[in-house]
RNA sequence: GCUGCUGUAGCUCAGUGGUAGAGCACUUCCUUGGUAAGGAAGAGGUCACGGGUUCAAGUCCCGUCAGCAGCUCCA
């Protein structure tokens, strides 16, 4: 931390970001007093903090971090002035020659003409660098190096790796401190651990990596969201469709897989001489049940729905637990319908998006992405349309959207979700995408009241968007405690003593049949111990029996998250029960 | 894929080139306990995998696989 001796500043005069990006630079000059001969990258002021890149010719460790903010404090202290100049090109330039400076170099010849090109200085250390920052370095302000990775200069793959150092800064120590705390929940909620200690998924070596083996503790999770997923499809006209995992590969050579998206496939197998291939998307198939016989205008538009299961060759460094993976199932869906339908159609769709992640307690905001610059398909007409009927849907729908400028896919425009979860963070899964390159591809038609062959449109959505992202997703977002229509053991049953093994026995049968999950803990341990494997394993709610309870029929309740205690009659417990889990609430509380 | 780091019991982790360890979990026995871990004993290891250096490798070197942080890319 800074101990600067000026006393702190109601309001500091400068935002946070200024802050940053100067602690970046403070950071930076003592990398250079540190390592000399480093060259530097580039250090903004990002979302939660600050970054900068440099080249050094040793790799940066752990420790040194601590080294570095030692020097940052002492270089705050000694030369604390910030000081900005405005230089010529040619002279900014030999000033970064001088310096040796190759990547500032190329950052100056970025910078347009006419533009001013200033350094910011503090004692011998300058950038090129636009500002603007604070006026001195030992103000009241508090920061931490939190980690080290690679970046490619540039983000462009094909450039020199350099080493960046993360960390961030804050006018309050409070505010630091809370923000520290943010990130330590974060990680007690990460999805990879909760999932190992509440037994929900793994992976394994020996299967390959990014592919996600559920447990039963998480199959009835992924059950019930199916259940509920399936049970508002049919509401709204969807019909259910199964295709092969596994096809000729002729099939994504016509749907344009193979030319497109062939870096992402499985390698061909040989099957009776012929290649076959694992598929990437759902489409294809659907696409060939549409075309298995003539359709008229009079049963568009057709809603056809399936959970298929893809796979994908995803970059080894990019995956990550069940949100990156490389086998997965999507919610898919495909609507087949007339250029007329297409508004109400999605107008349908948003509906249900939003039906389904308010069902889920997250907050969304909805994305319009437009034409892409280059390599689209369509002629501009039928991109207006779309448009123009994706506007239409979200306006039926009355959901408000913003725009994502040239966002869209190749061959059409596209509404985007992003939803936020209990920690702040942004996620996106759900997509609702216009389709006019497979109809084309596929030459697919529908006879109209004219009696004429008309191009039908295709929506591509996926609301969930995986079940392995969706549920990864799901499980930091409750952090585990699973509301209780989700949750893989809703009730848990503890006799105090072995006598009451038996009533727990008959209780767990009776709520087992009003389809409950019961966990009933009549083993002869001991009853604290229980208590605390139920809440360990974050069961809603406890139900202990002792003698009192096993004369009277009842049980005493403790909710999870609680310690009160609350006796209630069995059928008054399955009753109320049943009735949370009907409403799928999100809360706990029995009525 | 790239840069850096990591891989020891089911889990969390100790382990100095010289006999492989702890806590929790597991099994058995004892314990009958009114709301967050009762006690004892036992079992459990190809030290990720393959090669190399060495009299000797969990430990040092190389490769492969898997994981972690980030970059790039994505449901």
């Amino acid at each position: 931390m800074n101990e600067a001796s000026s006393a702190p500043q109601v309001g500091e005069p400068y935002p946070l970001s200024t802050l940053r990006h100067s602690v970046a630079h403070l950071m930076a000059s003592a990398v250079q007093n540190l390592y000399p001969g480093v060259k530097f990258g580039f250090g903004p002021a990002i979302e939660h903090g600050f970054y900068y890149d440099f080249d050094l010719p040793e790799p940066l460790v752990e420790k040194d971090l601590k080294r570095i903010e030692k020097e940052m404090r002492r270089i705050a202290k000694k030369t604390p002035e910030l000081q900005c100049a405005e230089y010529g090109r040619e002279t900014a330039r030999t000033r970064l020659l001088e310096r040796n400076q190759d990547f500032k170099v190329e950052g100056l010849e970025s910078i347009p003409q006419g533009e001013a090109i200033t350094f910011w200085s503090h004692g011998d250390w300058e950038d090129l660098c636009e500002g603007p920052h604070i006026d001195r370095l030992n103000r009241n302000f508090h920061f931490k190096l939190q980690s080290l990775a690679g970046a490619y200069w540039r983000g462009d793959e094909s450039r020199p790796m350099l080493q960046r150092i993360y960390g961030t800064a804050f006018w309050e120590k409070e505010e630091l401190t809370a923000h520290l705390a943010w990130l330590e929940e974060v990680k007690q909620r990460d999805h990879r651990r909760l999932g190992a200690e509440l037994d929900l998924f793994s992976t394994h070596e020996v299967a390959g990596a990014g592919f996600v083996f559920w447990h039963p503790r998480l199959g009835v999770v992924r059950r019930e969201i199916e259940d509920f997923w399936w049970g508002l499809h049919t509401e709204r006209g969807y019909e259910p469709i199964y295709t092969p995992h596994v096809g000729r590969e002729d099939l994504f050579g016509i749907s344009g897989h193979i030319e497109n998206y062939g870096e992402m496939m499985y390698a061909p197998m040989e099957i009776d001489g012929m290649p076959y291939r694992v598929k990437p998307m759902n489409c294809p198939g659907h696409i060939l049940i549409y075309q298995n016989r003539g359709r008229s205008y009079r049963e568009l538009p057709l809603r056809w729905a399936e959970l298929g299961t893809v796979y994908r060759y995803e970059r080894s460094g990019t995956l990550h637990g069940m949100l990156r993976v490389r086998g997965f199932t999507q919610d898919d869906s495909h609507i087949f319908c007339t250029p007329e339908q297409l508004a109400g159609e999605i107008a349908g769709v948003l509906e249900l998006v939003v039906t389904i992640l308010t069902a889920f307690g997250y907050e969304y905001t909805a994305y319009l992405a437009t034409r892409p610059d280059e390599h689209t398909i369509g002629s501009d007409e039928i991109w207006d349309k779309a448009m123009a009927a994706l506007s239409d849907g979200a306006r039926q729908a009355g959901i408000e959207l913003e725009v994502d400028e040239g966002g869209g896919t190749f061959y059409g425009p596209k509404i985007d979700f992003k939803v936020k979860d209990a920690l702040g963070r942004e996620w996106q899964n759900s997509t609702v995408q216009c389709d006019f390159n497979l109809p084309e591809r596929f030459d697919l038609t529908y006879t109209d009241s004219d009696g004429k062959p008309k191009r039908p449109i295709m929506v591509h959505r996926a609301i969930l968007g995986s079940f392995e992202r969706f549920v990864g997703g799901l499980i930091e977002h409750f952090g585990g405690r699973f509301p209780f229509w989700l949750a893989p053991e809703q009730i848990a049953l503890i006799p105090i003593r072995e006598e009451q093994a038996d009533t727990c026995r008959a209780y767990a049968q009776e709520l087992r049949a009003a389809g409950l999950r019961v966990r009933c803990m009549d083993d002869p341990g001991h009853m604290n111990k229980k208590i605390k494997l139920a809440q360990h394993d974050q069961v809603p709610f406890m139900g202990i029996v002792g003698e009192r309870e096993a004369q009277d029929g009842t049980l005493a309740l403790r909710r999870r998250g609680t310690r009160e205690q609350e006796v209630l009659g069995l059928a008054e417990f399955l009753a109320a029960v049943t009735r949370l889990r009907d409403s799928r609430s999100l809360e706990l509380e029995l009525q």
